[in-house]
Order: C-alpha cells, then sequence, then structure tokens
DNA sequence: CTGAAAGCGCTTACAG
DNA sequence: CTGAAAGCGCTTACAG
C-alpha cells in the first residue's frame, strides 16, 4: 500500500518545528505561540497525521482498550451489551474489542499480552483459574455473575446479576398456574469447574420444586446442550415422550424460540399445550407470537454499571461489587392449568 | 492492582543473562544454549511473563491485529462471520476486533490510529469518504459489497456478494408462483453517498417488475426503516391495507420475523395470506415455523475469503475482487397463488 | 516560552 | 556462539 505510514517527525519537518511541539499540539497540554500551532495543524491536514495509539500505550502504559469477553457474540443479549458498552467507553475515549470466549490458554495468553487496561467477562465455561489470570497480571476485571465461587480471584470486581431470583419468579409463576411438571434447559457448554452462575438456575429451579414438594424429574433437565440443533433435538425428543411436561424454563431466548419450534414441530401449541419461559428479553421475544414469557436482565443497568466500575477501577479508585435485580416479563407463552 | 507488569528485562534479571536472549528464547529464533534458554523458560514461568505485544507492534510495526467492521454487531450474520473469520485468524496469529459502524469521523480516526494491520469492512451506512480513509493511509482493506460505487479507493479489494442473483432468484420464485404484488423491506438506516450494495436489492427488485410487466407500487417499498419497531410498525400498517401485497421481500431474516410477527398480529397467516423471504439464513430462519424461505449468503465462503484476501494482502501479495454466488434457500413461507 | 533527551518494551542488524 | 546498541513513535520531566 502507500508506503510508510505518517509520524509525528513528519508533522514537525513539515511544519518546521521539533516533534515536542507536535506532541504539545496534539494533547494540547502546554502553550505553543499561535504561529506555530497554526503550521502543526496545517501538516497535520495535509500529510493526513494520525497520532500512533500504539506508541501511546507503550510510552504511557495506557492502551484505552477494553476486552468484553462473552461464551456467544452470536447472542444478541450480549451485542447489546456492548453496544450500551461502546458508547459510554466512546465519550470516555476508550474502544471495546468483542471476544467470544476460548477455552484455551494459548489464546488467553494472547489476549493478555496485548495490555488491555481493563476486562469484562461474561462466562459459563471458563474455568476460574483462566479467568484470574487477567486480574493476576494486573489487568482490572470485572466479571458478570455472582460472588459464589471460590476460585475466583478478590481481585475481581463482581456486577452480581440475580439469576436466582429470577428463575424463582418465573418458577412461582408457572407454579402459581398450575404447572407440576416443568422442564428446564441449560444450554451452555459447562464441563466441571466453571463460572456456572448458571447453576443459580438450577438451584431456583430445584428449590420450587422442594418448596411446593414437587417431583423434581430429571429427565427434565437438558443440561451442557450442544447447540442449536441439539437444543432442538433434545427438546422435541422430551415433547415426544408420554409424560411430558407441561412447562419448559430455557436459559436463552433463542433457545427457547427452538424449543418453540420443536414443539410446534409435534403439532402442539404454545401456550395450550406447553407452556414456555426464556431469559434475556431480546428481540426475539419481543415479537415472538404469542409474546414471549421471559426473565429479563436488565441490560443498560449492566452494561453502565460494568464499564463505570471497570473505568474507576483502571483510574485507581476502589470499587465493590455490586447488585443488579432481574424481572419477570409477562407475555403470553404460559398458560393456567387450572382454567 | 498488583504493580508493575514483568518485562523481559526481569525475565533476564531473574534468568541471569541479557534482555536479549529472552528475545531469542521467546521467539525461537536463535541458537541459545540449553542451559541458558532452561533458566529463561523457568523464569518466564515464574514470574509468569508475557512478552507485550504494543512494544513488538511499535518495533515490528505490525499489530496482529484486524478490525471487522458492520453495521450491526447484534445481528447473528455478522457475529457468524467474525466467528468464522476467528478460527482462521487464531491460526495466523491474528486477533480481529469486532466493531459497529460509526457514521462519526472521530471515532473511524480512532481506529486508524490503532494500527490495525487490515480491516474488512461491511456497511451500507459510511460514505465511501470514510471508508477510504482506511486504505488512503495504508491499511490493507477488503469491502463486503459490490463494486459498483465510483467514490470508492482503488486500494480496496471487494468480496463481491451477489445480492442482486439473490434477489433476483428470490423475485422469480414469486413471480412464479403468481404474485404480482410484492412488498420489499430495506431496514438499513441508509442516506444519500452511502455504500448501498443494498441497493443491489431494489435493483433487482424492480427489474423483475419490468421483466414481467407488473406495476410497481412505490407504497409497496419500506426503505430506511430505524429498527424493529419501525419495520413492526410500518409493516403492520402496510399489511392493514386494502391493496395489500401478497408477498414481501424482507433484508434480512429477523427482520423479516419482525413482519411475520406484524402479520400474525393482523390475524393473517404466513404463507397462506403473505408469503415471506429474508435474507443471511440465520438461526431464526432455519427454526421458523413455518422455515422461513431466504436468500443465503454463504457465511463460510465469505469469511475465508475475506481473510486470507486481506492476509496475503498484509504480506505485500497482489490481490484481485471474488465474486461469491448467492442461493435461495425454499421454505415454506411462500405460497402459490395459483393453486 | 521552548527544545533536547530519556525512556516505554520490544527486535534484530551489527560487531565481536 | 552471544551481547551491546539502535530504533520503532510517542510523552513529559528537565534544563535552559
Amino acid at each position: 500500500m502507500s508506503g510508510k505510514r505518517v509520524t509525528r517527525k513528519d508533522v514537525a519537518d513539515r511544519a518546521g518545528v521539533t516533534p515536542t511541539i507536535v506532541s504539545y499540539v496534539t494533547n494540547n497540554n502546554r502553550y505553543v505561540s499561535k504561529d506555530k500551532r497554526e503550521r502543526v495543524l496545517q501538516a497535520i491536514k495535509e500529510l493526513g497525521y494520525h497520532p500512533n495509539t500504539v506508541a501511546l500505550g507503550l510510552k504511557c502504559k495506557k492502551s484505552y482498550h477494553i476486552a468484553f469477553i462473552c461464551d456467544d457474540i452470536s447472542n444478541e443479549h450480549f451485542a447489546k451489551i456492548v453496544m450500551d458498552m461502546e458508547d459510554i467507553a466512546n465519550e470516555r475515549g476508550y474502544i471495546i474489542s468483542f471476544c467470544n470466549t476460548r477455552r484455551d490458554e494459548q489464546y488467553i495468553n494472547k489476549l493478555i499480552s496485548r495490555q488491555f487496561d481493563g476486562a469484562i467477562i461474561s462466562t459459563d465455561i471458563l474455568e476460574g483459574e483462566l479467568i484470574n489470570k487477567f486480574p493476576d497480571i494486573g489487568i482490572p476485571t470485572i466479571l458478570f455473575g455472582n460472588r459464589i465461587h471460590e476460585n475466583i480471584s478478590k481481585d475481581i470486581t463482581f456486577v452480581n446479576i440475580d439469576i436466582y431470583g429470577g428463575t424463582l419468579k418465573a418458577m412461582e409463576h408457572l407454579v402459581k398456574e398450575g404447572h407440576t411438571k416443568i422442564a428446564f434447559v441449560d444450554s451452555s457448554l459447562k464441563e466441571q469447574d466453571t463460572i456456572d452462575y448458571n447453576d443459580l438456575r438450577v438451584k431456583g429451579y430445584a428449590e420450587i420444586h422442594e418448596k411446593y414438594n414437587m417431583v423434581l424429574n430429571k429427565d427434565y433437565i437438558i443440561q451442557g446442550a450442544n447447540g442449536y440443533k441439539d437444543v432442538f433435538e433434545k427438546s422435541y425428543k422430551l415433547f415426544q415422550s408420554k409424560d411430558r411436561p407441561t412447562a419448559i424454563l430455557v436459559n436463552d431466548d433463542m433457545h427457547a424460540y427452538i424449543v418453540m419450534s420443536a414443539v410446534k414441530s409435534l403439532n402442539l401449541q404454545v401456550p395450550e399445550d406447553v407452556s414456555i419461559i426464556g431469559y434475556n428479553d431480546t428481540t426475539i421475544a419481543k415479537y415472538m407470537v404469542p409474546r414471549l414469557t421471559t426473565v429479563e436482565i436488565p441490560r443498560k443497568k449492566i452494561s453502565r454499571a460494568a464499564l463505570e466500575l471497570l473505568i474507576d477501577k483502571i483510574e485507581g479508585k476502589v470499587v465493590k461489587d455490586i447488585d443488579i435485580d432481574t424481572d419477570l416479563i409477562i407475555g403470553n407463552t404460559t398458560k393456567s392449568m387450572t382454567q
């Protein structure tokens, strides 16, 4: 391409000043005579100079670069969170890199080498050991989830999302409608030793069974599903069975949609034959017909909280965990059994 | 947090060698005596050393950092493209930053300052002038779209996606089924002077009208819709009208889904009352009931093509534009009028 | 008011 | 076989 990039030195030569002056002009942090300033600005324009952020990063040990790491960048829920965060980050001079989690130490090392000023992580599948690599090396880190894991570094700040409370609300709603045969889908690709705040869903699910003396049928729990196709097949099979559940809680709206697709493929109706509840309140939920009942995770709140906590932390302030409530949005995909 | 980061010098001190030796060990590109090599590796492990990519980038003028810029990171279509690209990039030592387009010169400047080794851009809303900033400054750039725009730099390489051909296939399909009142939705936030390869959709749409002597009703074209809600409202209104269309082509699956939602809200049936065709073949299309008929953009192909072209370009090779075909995936959301 | 100089953490050509 | 040194493009403390 067009040869070497324009540097500060090129600008200085063009404007007939020293490189130092160019810096003072671009950073606007010291008096520079009007004459020189104008020559510099002119030269910058003529040459198309863009200060090299990499050099600045090296010198100042600050990259203005934040990583947001989640398990599925193709899930609208996370994308919307990033978009909200970007609006705030942008004002503060930061950019955010939106990355997919990889259960791969080499990949994590590569990220770490890039001198992010901070990281925001939302994962169900990464071991504490790998997550801790960020704070251990001195990268301010925020984790979406809940401080229920012992192997997470004390240096990590949590945005505690009340998935547990949301799950209780969803389950109570189904129980009040008379459902006793309730299934549950957890589509995250979990393994042992993972950060599974999803377990808060299982926990809530199990506790409601206990509270109301309902039999917990293990066959009603679909866990560690492997992608959309797997969720479709497993839920198809579940609803094909003689003793099929009358309601199902699905850990993500898109997956809830897939479950509904499986249900419909069996010529069953939602909510007449099967009640469905999702999580996240994404576009798919809002425009589903019937409208999906779903546990809302307040994205605006968590993105703002996470980003502000992170920037405070980067700036050396002491920050504390924060708690975020969830709500049940009642749509039309559940139906009372007692009517 | 934990103070300063571990540098090459720290490792050298610990291992009792010069910093140079540490580089030769980490890069594995020169003979180092077994004894020293082991001491270095030991020190790296003990200290948790991660080479500073920023410093490397400055020295070598190579960031191993690629930008993928698209108009809506919350659209699964783009997220899946990034994920495919990442798999390839990862093997080659690159990381990809997944960014939302902003029609904001400051933002573009900020990106440019970050010394990306290359950029892959997919946009309907960015002016050529802003896109050209990347190649103009020497950043190898790939653009998804079609070389039909005169104001795009010659230095940009195109991955030409045959949206036009796909649109013809979709329209032909509807015409063969006897539809003559066909609507069209373009949900992109376009303005004048934009890279609107979407216009290829409009072009195909118009040409088929001409070819078959069909009246092109301008009221059937919804353009510049502003988000999901707007698409819902506008299509609701469209299908509420007396002279409503019997079929509709929608430039994205999720938006097609929203249109279907509007249709159903009016107690109309798909495909009995309204035939719908989308674009992209994302998850929503695959699991829609009835299965959405959609113009497939072969994501695997375009992501591989784009990334390989880009890396070749970064490595100084001469590359040529590439053409990618599209296909119509026939689902169950269209119905023959003549049965 | 303004410039020369040190230094951020690396790589690698150069000189032993 | 191996080390000292230059230099990538910046910022800013220091010295005039």
